[in-house]
Formats: structure tokens, C-alpha cells, sequence
DNA sequence: CTGACGATTCACT
DNA sequence: GTGAATCGTCAGC
């Protein structure tokens, strides 16, 4: 199991094409490495949470939405918003965005552009790729399936991501993006419309999803 | 301080 | 298809 990984670099994340970042990202693998204090008990008595470094869970990126900042009805910097909670989208790219959506599913983004440019990709899809077996426990199930990291909600449990993971580097020991080579093809990637996004008028119409073409791991309803 | 609500998910009809 | 879960965040008072 020898991949040539690695982390991108800060200036794939820091480009001015929030889109063209999107596309990109598909096909590239999120990686979290936690130390033994881990979410849950059962891990943390687990041979894998005992052994020390920490244990890998990652998973290759095949859903993705832009967030286009302060122009995008959809973004939660519209219009210039600037709160505690985002105030990370408006940090130079290459960090972690995440936050708490309905009191109960934690949203991982990768914020990109330059400082002052809040614009932001959400990872809504991952293929597993290591660390079945911490995955399953994180979120109780027994038996992978194609629910473990399909949504964005269920990735971030699986990968054991939470809110305290805002304004990570992309490229820190604990969390970071890397590229094993694998490239999809302009045949293989679909576009859409955002998911979940209604409020936002006009800008709901966007065409700021990316996803690949009928991967079982893809959210939203099977076409 | 208070109330309304969300870039979702899951169980249930 | 419908509705509940569940709590941090934020605007408004």
C-alpha cells in the first residue's frame, strides 16, 4: 500500500477560482491522524488507539461545493458578514473551516483565496480510503457501507472532525489534503446546483457542485 | 438575555 | 414524503 502521498501545497489552496479548486479536489484524499486521546473510549482501549501516533482515517474527495464569498447568497460571508464563527473564511487559504449545522452534524470546508477573500469548498463526499475500522467505531456502525462518509455530516464523524478543527492548516500533522496522482476526467465529473441551499434566491441556481459520476459514495439521490 | 433557525440526517408513515 | 432531533450562533432588545 505505497502511494506517493502528498500534502498539497499552500498555493493549490491560496488560486483566485474558488470552481476551479472545487474540480480539483476531487480525487484528492482528506487525511485526520489523532493521538490516542480520541472521540470515543472505545478507541481510545482499541490496539489501533494504543499504538500511539495516532491513528489514520482518510478518504478520497468525490463531492464538492463552492462557496463563492461575499457575492454568493449561498456563502456565509455574504455580503461582506464577518462573525466569530466565519471570521476563519477570511484567513489566507489552505485552512479548515468547520461548524455545527442543526445543533448536531459538524461541516468540514476548505477555505481558499487570499486573506480577505472569504471563499470556501464544502467537502460533502469522501470514498474511504484507510482506517475502515475507526471510522465504523466513530460512528457506530458495524458493517461498511456506503453511508459512512456519503454527506457531509457523516464524513466529519467518521473522520472524527469537529468544530474545534476550525483554522487548521490543511497541511498540519493532525489534518491535512493530499495528492496520490489520481486525476479524474472532464467525462467523469458531474456539475449541479448546491444541495440545501433554497434561501439564497437566484444564487441556489448556481452551478457550484462537483461531484464524480456514479460513485455509490455521492449524497443526494441516485440518478 | 432571548428566540429563531440552520451548507443535515434518520426513523417512520 | 414528512417531521424530529438538538445546540451554537447571531440579531435584536
Amino acid at each position: 500500500m505505497k502511494f506517493n502521498m502528498k500534502k498539497l501545497p499552500v498555493s493549490f489552496y491560496q488560486r483566485k477560482n474558488v470552481l476551479q479548486i472545487a474540480k480539483e479536489l476531487l480525487g484528492k484524499i482528506l487525511v485526520t491522524k489523532y493521538p490516542p486521546a480520541s472521540p470515543s473510549l472505545k478507541l481510545q482501549r482499541s490496539k489501533a488507539g494504543r499504538a500511539g501516533n495516532g491513528v489514520v482515517t482518510s478518504g478520497r474527495i468525490v463531492e464538492v461545493e463552492a462557496y463563492n464569498g461575499v457575492i454568493d447568497k449561498a456563502s456565509h460571508a455574504f455580503g461582506g458578514r464577518r462573525t466569530a464563527r466565519n471570521e476563519i473564511m477570511y484567513a489566507n487559504g489552505g485552512v479548515a473551516y468547520v461548524y455545527l449545522c442543526y445543533g448536531i452534524h459538524h461541516l468540514f470546508n476548505v477555505v481558499t483565496n487570499s486573506s480577505e477573500t472569504p471563499h470556501a469548498i464544502l467537502i460533502r463526499a469522501l470514498e474511504p480510503v484507510k482506517g475502515m475500522d475507526t471510522m465504523l467505531q466513530r460512528v457506530g456502525k458495524k458493517k461498511l457501507d456506503n453511508t459512512l462518509t456519503k454527506g457531509p455530516g457523516n464524513l466529519s464523524k467518521a473522520l472524527g472532525l469537529c468544530t474545534k478543527h476550525s483554522g487548521f492548516s490543511l497541511r498540519s500533522k493532525e489534518l491535512f489534503i493530499a495528492d496520490d496522482g489520481l486525476v479524474y476526467s472532464k467525462k467523469e465529473i458531474a456539475t449541479s446546483q448546491r444541495i440545501g441551499v433554497d434561501y439564497a434566491g437566484n444564487d441556489a441556481l448556481l452551478l457550484y457542485r462537483f461531484y464524480v459520476k456514479g460513485n455509490p459514495y455521492v449524497s443526494g439521490k441516485p440518478k
